[in-house]
DNA sequence: TATATTTGTGTATTTTTTACACAAAGAAAT
DNA sequence: ATTTCTTTGTGTAAAAAATACACAAATATA
């Protein structure tokens, strides 16, 4: 018997995994962060940042920390996805994943590979490289989530500066939903939700009318949302 | 060494199980499907039909055979709800449980208790009994979801006959919703979609006006799925 | 000072939603 | 047979929201 084996049951177990999705937004295009992995199987290979969960910490808790292991981030706030749990979409044997998801600032953080990934890289979603696992599979999920969850809720701040231009905030909207929208009506629809403070400052250095810098209530929004209410782009 | 405790593992792993909650429609109220624990812990609690995953099964598949085993129900539709997680949740060791959810129409199925369950009942959302582990807090994610859900997607016709008249519908909706809707725009509403097809017949035995019967056209909402329409009430 | 470009606001038109009014249909009571 | 009670089906006017543009204002650069 090997001595390495240590934990024992009555019945059979899977191994249980907690990747994360990372979002996140350069200005132009929506981008996503993986690592390539460092270890058999699929070494060499993208995939995103997760790994086993421990006996005391929630999936959530586990998500996060692989994250911060593996890319250096955190004090980021996920989102459970979805449990992805086919026999055989892991060659180590039976392995469920539960995924998170998370839009980020990215330029609140700097990425750095530790552990297990050779490195962290931010793609964008038109050059994604050949994933490990069933992870475009997993990414395609979050896809169409963070696209039907965005014209119900004010996530789109999330990926944006503490201060954006409305502009800019179009742009992103765009890029998640993958369609033009009218700039005045957008204009108009973003100030209506009453969610925006804005700021005494312009964008500076554009050779064109300098846009206004607007800030994201989010006090208000959590009052409104208490009460139920409901916003739509 | 306890020779039955055969499976041994390098790391320690959680179980798994799939848990399934099962919505139904009197004409009335919604209602729940609950079993009545045979086994310790929680013998003689309330709870919903679920069990331990298998590995050679997903846990959609696990869901739908322990909803046979402790229900006699089969061919339900499920869908995922949400992963549950949180250390300490089962007082039998670490347990995380793969919730699912399903909306049916009651009259097609008769259920009968079996394996593990003392039986099982239907239980109507005003008069939930005590649950056991923390299966209350799931079922509040499941009525979330399906109040959330019902709004964009023509999830109601799954709970009622396959005829049925427009009242009927609107009762639905306003159990689910938890408003009351004016009947008028309702009706015109609801044809509007152009997802009703109507029967050449008329609800019997009703001292008033009888309302036509329809039935949900499934083929033209997969047809509008497919080109990503959006249907709302 | 003119030019090129993009932002912010206004407005007319169309579409959708909302709030009712009223006739039609069916069974039961008179 | 007629009236009564109740609920369904349809219509419509008013209000609100969405859409499609027009145009002036602002800013760096030529």
């Amino acid at each position: 018997m090997d001595s390495t084996r240590e934990y024992c049951y009555k019945y059979p177990r899977p191994s249980v995994t907690s990747d994360c999705i990372i979002f996140g937004f350069d200005g132009d295009k929506i981008r996503v962060l993986l690592i390539e992995r460092a270890n058999e199987p699929y070494a060499g290979r993208w995939a995103f940042p997760g790994g086993f969960l421990d006996m005391d910490e929630s999936a959530e808790d586990c998500a996060k920390r692989e994250l911060f292991e593996e890319t250096g981030l955190k004090n980021v706030f996920i989102e459970q996805l979805y449990t992805f749990t086919q026999p055989g979409r892991d060659p180590r044997g039976r392995v469920i994943t539960i995924a998170y998801y998370a839009l980020i600032k990215q330029t609140d953080y700097s990425i750095t590979a530790g552990d297990d990934a050779k490195q962290a890289q931010w793609f964008s979603l038109d050059e994604i490289p050949p994933l490990a696992f069933d992870h475009s599979r997993i990414l395609q999920a979050a896809i169409s989530r963070i696209k039907g969850k965005i014209r119900y809720q004010p996530i789109g701040f999330e990926l944006l500066n503490e201060k954006f231009t409305i502009p800019e905030l179009q742009r992103l909207y765009e890029a998640i939903l993958g369609v033009q929208l009218d700039r005045r009506n957008f204009h108009r629809k973003i100030i209506a939700t009453g969610l925006l403070i804005q700021l005494d400052e312009k964008k500076a250095n554009v050779s064109h009318r300098a846009p206004r810098y607007f800030s994201f209530d989010k006090e208000k929004y959590e009052q409104l949302s208490r009460r139920g209410f409901n916003f739509e782009i």
